[in-house]
Order: C-alpha cells, then sequence, then structure tokens
DNA sequence: TCTTTAGTTCGGTTAGTTCCGAACTTAATG
DNA sequence: CATTAAGTTCGGAACTAACCGAACTAAAGA
C-alpha cells in the first residue's frame, strides 16, 4: 500500500504545501511534484505514485499531465517496457529561478507605475513616502540581478555535465 | 456612483489582481488594498471604498476588517467625525518585506531538507543534481541578505522622519 | 482473439470561497 | 424618543476547485 518512509512522507508533505502556496499548484499537483524531487533520478511509475500519494488513477493522470505542460515532471521509457516513468525536470530548480525572474519583473513595473500615480496625484503622501518605494524598487533590481547571475552559473554547471 | 478616473480603475485591477495571486488575498481584499495605496494619506472613508468598489457593505466590512487585522490598513479618525478614515498601512512595503524574509527563511529550511534527504537517500541523483541545489542554496541566502539590508536601510529613514 | 497493462476521459460529488441582502447594533442628532 | 449615520453579523446563494468512480482506449502478451 503505502510505498515509502515516514520520513519521505513526511516531506512530501511540507514540500507539496509550499508547492501549493507558491507555485499556484493544486494540492495533488504539488504532493506529486514533491514526491518527484525526493525520488531516484530514474523516476517513479504511475503506479507508485497512485500508492504513495493514494490518490485516484484520474486524478493521478490529470495532475500528472498538468505537471508535464509546464515542464516541472519529465518522463522517459525503457525498451521492451511500456510504463513511463516519470521524474522531476532536470533543470527544475533553473526553470523555477526563470518563473521568478518574469514575476520581479513584473513586479518592477507594477512599483513602478505605483511611484509614477502618486507622484503625480498623491504629491504629499509621495513626498513622505516615495523614498521607501524608491528602496523598494531597488530591491527588486538587486533580487533580479541575483536571479540573473544564478540562473548564468546554473547554466555553466549543466555545460560541464553534459 | 463611480468615484475614481478610469485610469485609477484601471491601476487598481492590475495591482489588485498582483495582491490577490501574491499575497493570499481575496479578490476584494485585494482591491480595497490597491485602492488604499493609490490613494492620498489622509484616506477614504467606508463609503468612499463602497462607491469604488462597487461591492455591498457586507463584504466591504468583512474584507476591510481582516485588512486591518493583517495589519495591510489602518485608520485614523478626525475629532467631531464618526467616520473612519482608511489609509493603507505607512510602512506596508517594509512589512512586506518582512513577510518575504519569513517566506525565503522557510525556502532554505526546505531545501536544506531537500538536499540532506537526497544526498542520503538518492545519492546518484545528488552526485549530478547537488551543485545546482547548492547554487540555488545561496542564491536564497543572497536574497535574504537583500532583503534584510534593505529593511535596515528603510528604518533609518522612517527614523529621520519622525 | 482474449486478456492484461497503462493509462485517459467524462460526468458528477464534495468542499471551500466569495460575495450578497436583510436584520441588527451603537452612537450621535433633531 | 425617533431618526440617521456608520458600520457589523448572519445565513445563504452562486460559483469554483479538487477529486473520484466508471467506462473507455490503445498497445502488448498469452
Amino acid at each position: 500500500m503505502d510505498c515509502c518512509s515516514p520520513e519521505k512522507r513526511k516531506l512530501i508533505e511540507e514540500i507539496g504545501l509550499h508547492f501549493e502556496k507558491n507555485h499556484q499548484l493544486a494540492p495533488l499537483a504539488a504532493r506529486i511534484y514533491a514526491m518527484m524531487i525526493l525520488s531516484p533520478a530514474d523516476g517513479h511509475t504511475f503506479d507508485e505514485i497512485l500508492s504513495t500519494t493514494q490518490a485516484s488513477k484520474s486524478s493521478v493522470s490529470t495532475q500528472l499531465n498538468l505537471l508535464l505542460q509546464i515542464k516541472k515532471v519529465e518522463y522517459f521509457t525503457k525498451s521492451g517496457d511500456r510504463k513511463r516513468y516519470f521524474r522531476a525536470n532536470k533543470m527544475y530548480l533553473k526553470s523555477t529561478l526563470q518563473e521568478y525572474l518574469e514575476s520581479i519583473s513584473k513586479e518592477i513595473q507594477l512599483i513602478e507605475k505605483i511611484v509614477d500615480f502618486n507622484s503625480k496625484y498623491n504629491k504629499e503622501k509621495f513626498e513622505s513616502n516615495g523614498q521607501i518605494a524608491l528602496l523598494f524598487k531597488d530591491y527588486l533590481k538587486c533580487q533580479k540581478e541575483n536571479i540573473k547571475n544564478t540562473i548564468k552559473k546554473m547554466s555553466t554547471i549543466k555545460n560541464i555535465n553534459s
């Protein structure tokens, strides 16, 4: 029935909860993704996912396909074996960062709009509060640079390995 | 009826949508919060919030109280005036950063657990992928430092003003 | 060809969210 | 004391998310 250690189960719940909140995944999708991250490089079959998540075939099918679509999960096959072996996309951390990059770029645009608007129409407020907003913008820019640098570093590592 | 410019309305929608996704607020709460951010320092009354959001009294009451509870919004009163004047908490950007700080600390703990787990039980995978995870951890630590520094800077600014 | 394996698709149920209207409260005002 | 102003509280309607079971498909194996 349940095919993995209590330690792993607990971690899956913990990480799953995090993905649920921070990456807008359905609870089951988040658990599957967490399971993949904590699993060996040769992945897991559909049935193994069924038994560790204790969910129905239909739900697992749907959520797994969703994870495949958004490239969080990938699969491979073995010749003479009809099963698919699912695992976390090897570059999942890099693509997570790419998501963050987009999201932070949007946030920068947003805060620029807010600063513009308030300096135009709420001058008084802007004068007492605008500095804070500019600091926040600097903060976002620094975060953005950090993300970009990390992505660059990750790219060079992968080149060495492949 | 509608008491503000189309420009402001559009921005409220845009920022509201952002808060809805990124700060887990109900749609109406996110709109109210966005409205507060784009409003003068002397705030808005309950009725003004009613008419710009076009929502019911009960909904505005509930969501506004929620925003007060989590300190995103505050209010003040004028002597001889029963109305309350609502505005965004002046330190909302700072407290947003404090939220981020907590969230990133949790994420660091999480990735440490993942790295530990995989280096114990999925050694093969860890050897080919662990470097990426460590880079990600470095990235998180750098983000954390950036947040801390920005909070510090914001604190000194506020001290000058007050 | 019949069965098994490995999933997929569809319709429906349950659970939870979001908002609303109506009735209520509390304090001031005429 | 009745009325108005400024909200609050409660019950429920409408909608959405998340999951399930049953029936289905497509390919491989006996």
